[in-house]
RNA sequence: GCCCAGAUGGCGGAAUUGGUAGACGCGUCAGACUCAAAAUCUGGUUUUCGCAAGAAAGUGCAGGUUCGAUUCCUGUUCUGGGCACCA
């Protein structure tokens, strides 16, 4: 009677599939258990003995809760949407459906023979309309949603409409600070509300969901045609092939995760994930606690800006220059001014009868101003907030010497975003309407959005953030973001040229090359300077790219005694340092302490500067010069993506407002489609499926669909109720489960995933859907296997390969060859040749076997020698060659040895090496198992008889530490723990079934085919699967003596078997009569003797 | 540069609260069985010295605390992971 594994497995499989023995129910008196893997994304590239080491861990874990009497639900689903299947689709011309379905198949069938017990009932896939029909739903319920800033909760968007009905937006400032009404204003008041037309309204609303549609930076990668996210753009290029990756701004859809920063970082402290995925979560949300601080604005030529309609000041210039043309020389400027002095008055009838109409617009919030300096010329009308110019054909234009200017200007202005508009004075005095509505037309065309940091008319001032609010005195210059409005602003003609240059610069700059030189210093002095709020000093405000626009205020202020980069930006472009913490700054490098005094700091002197931080902040904030603050590095993220194979948006834009689809309409289908190139102009392939985006006139689809993250953000959810069609799963069901228990998975899914999963179940908690807030109760993160790559080295241009030990001798290209016929180190030459065709000539140059030195040892033949192979440890990969098919293992050895295998190589969470050596030991120790019971010629040997005292012993001394490492998912260590334990029952040649049956039931986790089959072979009905595991007898594991451990000096010198009711007086007795201890003693007296009961006895000389 | 984790025999690794370092497995050496080989079984296997008994050193490196440190502390080197002009 043999362990024939292969059958074994095979007749169990098939049994337990055939009797539903995994199939788990909602309606349960056990208590529940939840054991989720992360959700496998089916490549067409198969598994490799890497990736099933998760599912291992969490099917034993599943299986160990189960015989605990748990009912667990451990299921297996597929993330089936995402790029690869549609960039297959686009290569090879097989619809990604297809090929999905087909990876599925193949994942199946390899997750079948390693012998998982998920219940595959409840499979589920992402790109099944049925499952996305709710992915789409809970995107509507974020779209319907905002974050109450006040409660720090989300909320029906209805609720916030109430709001503003009541109050406008007074108590709920628009989340993005920078956002500002079309009148330039951020707030609004109940009357304006009720005021707004639709679209206005809309619009404001869109400002407060949860998902939101907006223009933002994003990431466009051209070769891809894609969006990508942050997480998905890996220095500058695309995390999936490497492409380049440019900044750009389009119309996406975005979910307003950093409203949620401050939530998703506090519940990292209830839940329980390793610290190093904490902290990558934590770096990802990036919180900074400090301040806001308001810096007015000296500029070098002021030109303070009067209210209305251009400036009346004699002093006045234009604010922004052209250096081709006007800016060099300020007597131009002058020029101008007069010269549009004197325009005014020759105003004519058409122009004035225009403005009477712009002027009135100011209900529609877009200010028409007339004759106001625009690059040091003087258009008829400009409406600045929309960078829109009206011009009135006639008049001065027709001057020779205007004309000259005009090719420079135009060229300025079509660079700078302004469009312009001509008219000539027929069309105004004869067809006045049709001319306001191409204006309107005009105006409600979209422009780069963003106004200028502007304060009050007339005013400029630059907010920066700071953490260091106690270093304020420090300031030295002020450095803003190239990117920063305000910079056209500011820039005195002088340094305009200088400035314009800098910018060129910086715009050819890609993301990989500002990457890359990181230590590189460039600026450029803008000719203004700031006014230190406190001490009035002036300092010059200069542009640098190491300034980002997007973080904080995109400015901040120069502290170079007390930042490394500001000190080296100061002394590269020599700008005067002022020294605040005395010693501590030695004039060569900054110093970012804490714990310095304060000097040179005004009413901080003397101050310890980590408590001058609170000081400085309350100061700033009773002068009314900024606020306490936190900032976030996290940005909202990108939820559109130019791509066929995801959700489609239930949105429907009606006249361009995007509105949420009816939910009886779900889900929305993505329409089939043969071709998946994108459409070239930056929208997806769905922009070609005419009929399906275009609904009528008026109604139109979004052509973009999900990220694959949409799917992953809630499909443990899924998995409680899947086949419901009337909710995304039963409320009962979600109460039962509730949290997932245990999640296994890559620490690869740390920031995206995780924060989306935990950010849509926050919200989901909110609308009440759920009672739980977090997802999952405890992640664990198993470390990668590595493969084990072998090289073979070629001897340069020739087709002879040399031995590792040889090939310093030669000039040779090391080849990486498949470790499949590699054994060991020791190359097979015969298979190699077969291997390619180009290596079927190939000769070798052998050395002696290194390791059998012995003449009668392997390779000991006179004359032999072999090819010994290189070797690394890297990624597991196909394209190294050393990638490993666990069907081939399964086949080699069975899955209950693979299981155990991968289990055993080492702890879960650490990365390791695949070695196919140590598999035979795993391999020995289930055929030493068996033969407890089973015996090759003799059948079966179990016996009846009673158990004696070593044989109880032995046993649950094994259980004990099997059921203590699993618990805490040390199955390494649990596995030998199996191998101590059979070991010592099979010295005390123990074949009794009392004891044998134990042992089975606690190996079933780790090996469920052999254990079956032995639960069946001695006798028992029903399956081992539904067995309780069995309880330890402690009274067998009570000790009455110890051998202890005697150090002299704490050296262990000898051993001693000790009572352990020994009392300190007996064992030092006992002990310094030790003939041992006396020599070593050598007569002198003992200082101490230090008696650990249970542990040690140490004499001290 | 910053943050996190780690470093133990020829190899994967164990030592759970500071208490016999190297469990278990691989590899390897010797032996048994065999005509022989495979499989299986038994024994040795950290290094150095020694026939042995035994002795000395030893958990990346340098210190410290302690009767006693792989474990705690300080510094440092290397490896892996994360972040990276983040103010």
């Amino acid at each position: 009677m043999d362990y024939n594994f292969r059958e074994i497995e095979k007749k169990w499989q098939q049994q337990w599939r055939q009797n539903k023995v995994y199939a788990v129910r909602n309606d349960s008196e056990r208590p529940k258990y939840y054991v989720l893997d992360m959700f496998p994304y089916p490549s067409g590239a198969g598994l490799h003995v890497g990736h099933p080491l998760g599912y291992i861990s969490s099917d034993i874990y599943s299986r160990y809760k189960r015989l605990k009497g748990f009912n667990v639900l451990h299921p297996m689903g597929f993330d089936a949407f995402g790029l690869p299947a549609e960039q297959y689709a686009i290569d090879h011309g097989i619809h990604p459906a297809v090929s999905t379905e087909a990876n599925i198949n193949t994942f199946r069938r390899q997750l079948d023979n390693i012998g998982f017990s998920f219940d595959w009932d409840r499979e589920l896939r992402t790109c099944d309309p049925k499952y996305y029909k709710w992915t789409q739903w809970i995107f509507l319920q974020l779209f319907d949603s905002w974050f109450n800033r006040e409660t720090q909760q989300s909320g029906r968007i209805d609720s916030l409409v109430k709001i503003f009905e009541k109050e406008g937006n007074n108590a709920h400032a628009f989340p993005n600070t920078k956002y500002q009404l079309p009148s330039g204003q951020n707030k609004f008041s109940s009357q304006d509300w009720s005021l707004f037309d639709e679209r206005t309204k809309q619009e404001v609303l869109m400002q407060y969901r949860v998902a939101y549609l907006a223009y933002t930076d994003v990431n466009w990668c051209e070769a891809l045609g894609t969006v990508l996210a942050n997480d998905e753009v890996i220095n500058g290029v695309s995390y999936r092939g490497g492409f380049p990756v440019v900044k750009k701004k389009m119309r996406q859809w975005s979910l307003r995760i950093t409203e949620y920063a401050e939530r998703l970082l506090k519940g990292l402290e209830e839940i329980d994930f390793s610290e190093s995925m904490k902290e990558i979560q934590r770096n990802w949300i990036g919180r900074s606690f400090g301040a806001e601080i308001r810096f007015d604005v000296r500029t070098p030529h002021p030109w303070p800006l009067s209210k209305g309609e251009g400036s009346e000041n004699s002093d006045s210039r234009s604010k922004l220059t052209d250096p081709g043309y006007f800016a060099s020389t300020l007597e131009q400027g002058k020029g101008t001014i007069d010269f549009s002095k004197e325009n005014r008055k020759k105003s004519t009838e058409a122009e004035d009868k225009l403005w009477q109409e712009l002027r009135n617009r100011k209900s529609e919030d877009f200010k028409f101003r007339r004759q106001y300096p625009i690059a040091g010329y003087i258009p008829d009308f400009v409406c600045v907030e929309k960078k829109l110019i009206i011009e009135i054909d006639g008049g001065y234009h027709e001057e020779s010497e205007q004309k000259k200017f005009d090719h420079d200007r135009t060229k300025w202005l079509n660079e700078h975003g302004y469009r312009m508009l001509r008219f000539s004075n027929d069309e105004i005095l004869n067809d006045l309407p049709a001319v306001l509505q191409k204006i309107s037309k005009s105006l409600s065309q979209s422009v780069s959005p963003s106004p200028s940091e502007k304060g009050p008319v007339g005013e400029l001032f630059l907010n920066v953030f700071t953490t260091r609010p106690d270093t304020i005195f420090g300031v030295d210059f002020m450095v803003v973001a190239p990117e920063h409005e305000i910079v056209k602003e500011i820039t005195s003609a002088e340094q305009q040229p200088a400035i314009e240059e800098y910018l060129q610069y910086v715009q050819s700059r890609s993301e990989v090359e500002r990457m890359a030189e990181v230590k590189k210093i460039t600026g450029c002095f803008t000719g203004a300077h700031a006014v230190n709020p406190f001490s009035g000093r002036e300092i010059p405000i200069w542009i640098s790219e190491y300034v980002l626009a997007g973080y904080g205020t995109g400015a901040i202020m120069g502290v170079p005694c007390g930042d490394e980069r500001d000190h080296k930006f100061a002394k590269h472009f020599g700008i005067p340092i002022t020294n605040i913490i005395g010693e501590h700054y030695n004039g060569e490098e900054a110093n970012p302490t804490k714990d310095a005094i304060l000097q040179n700091s005004d009413f901080l002197n003397g101050l310890l500067m980590r408590d001058a931080i609170e000081v400085a902040t309350k100061k700033i904030e009773e002068a009314g010069i900024g606020k306490q603050q936190i900032n976030y590095k996290m940005r909202d993220a990108g939820w559109s993506r130019q791509r066929y194979w995801g959700e489609p948006f239930p949105i429907v834009y009606q006249d361009d407002i995007p509105y949420a689809m009816d939910e009886k309409d779900l889900p929305l289908e993505l329409p089939p489609m043969e071709a998946f190139k994108s459409s070239g102009t930056g929208e997806g392939p769905l922009a070609n499926a005419k009929d399906w985006v275009y609904i009528n006139e008026h109604e139109r689809r979004d052509t973009n669909t999900m990220p694959t993250h949409a799917g992953a953000a809630w499909y443990f959810l899924r998995f409680m109720d899947p086949h419901n069609d009337t909710a995304f799963a039963d409320k009962t069901a979600l109460d039962y489960w509730g949290q997932v228990d245990v999640y296994i998975g890559g620490a690869e899914h740390a920031v995206a995933h995780l924060l989306y999963a935990r950010l849509w179940i926050k919200v989901l908690h909110d609308l009440g859907y759920l009672n739980f807030d977090e997802p999952f109760k405890k992640l664990i993160n198993q470390g990668k296997i590595t493969g084990d790559s072998r090289f073979v080295y070629r001897i340069r241009k020739t087709n002879q390969f040399v031995s590792a030990g040889l090939k310093d001798q030669y000039e040779v290209d090391a080849l990486h060859v498949d470790v499949n016929i590699v054994d060991g180190l020791k190359l097979d030459t015969e298979a190699f040749r077969k291997w390619k065709p180009d290596f079927a000539d190939a000769e070798f140059i052998l050395e002696k076997d290194p390791v059998s030195t012995s003449p009668a040892g392997g390779g000991g033949r006179a004359g032999d020698g072999i090819y010994i192979c290189g070797s690394a440890i890297e990624k597991m990969s196909k394209s190294y060659f050393n990638v490993v098919n666990p069907d081939e293992v399964v086949e080699k050895y069975g899955a209950d040895t693979f299981r155990m295998y991968e289990m055993f190589l080492g702890p879960l969470e650490a990365s390791k090496p695949w070695d196919i050596k140590g598999i035979e030991g795993v391999h020995r120790f289930l055929r030493k198992f068996w033969r407890l019971f089973a015996h090759e010629e003799k059948g079966l040997v179990i016996k009846n008889e009673k158990a004696t005292d070593a044989e109880w012993k032995a046993l649950y001394k094994t259980l004990k530490k099997v059921e203590e490492d699993t618990e805490r998912f040390s199955f390494n260590t649990a596995v030998s723990s199996f191998m101590i334990g059979v070991n010592e029952l099979t010295d005390l040649k123990c074949h009794k079934k009392e004891v044998l049956e134990k042992l089975l039931v606690s190996l079933t986790p780790y090996a469920p085919h052999i254990s079956e089959e032995l639960w069946k072979l001695i006798g028992n009905q029903g399956s081992i699967l539904d067995a309780s595991y069995p309880l330890i007898e402690e009274k067998y594991l009570v000790e009455s003596s110890k051998n202890y451990p005697v150090a002299v000096n704490g050296k262990t010198r000898t051993e001693l078997t000790i009572a352990l009711e020994a009392t300190q007086q007996q064992v030092e007795e006992l002990v310094l009569s030790n003939d041992v201890v006396k020599r070593w003693l050598e007569g002198k007296p003992p200082k101490k003797v230090i008696y650990v009961k249970g542990r040690m006895v140490n004499i001290v000389v």
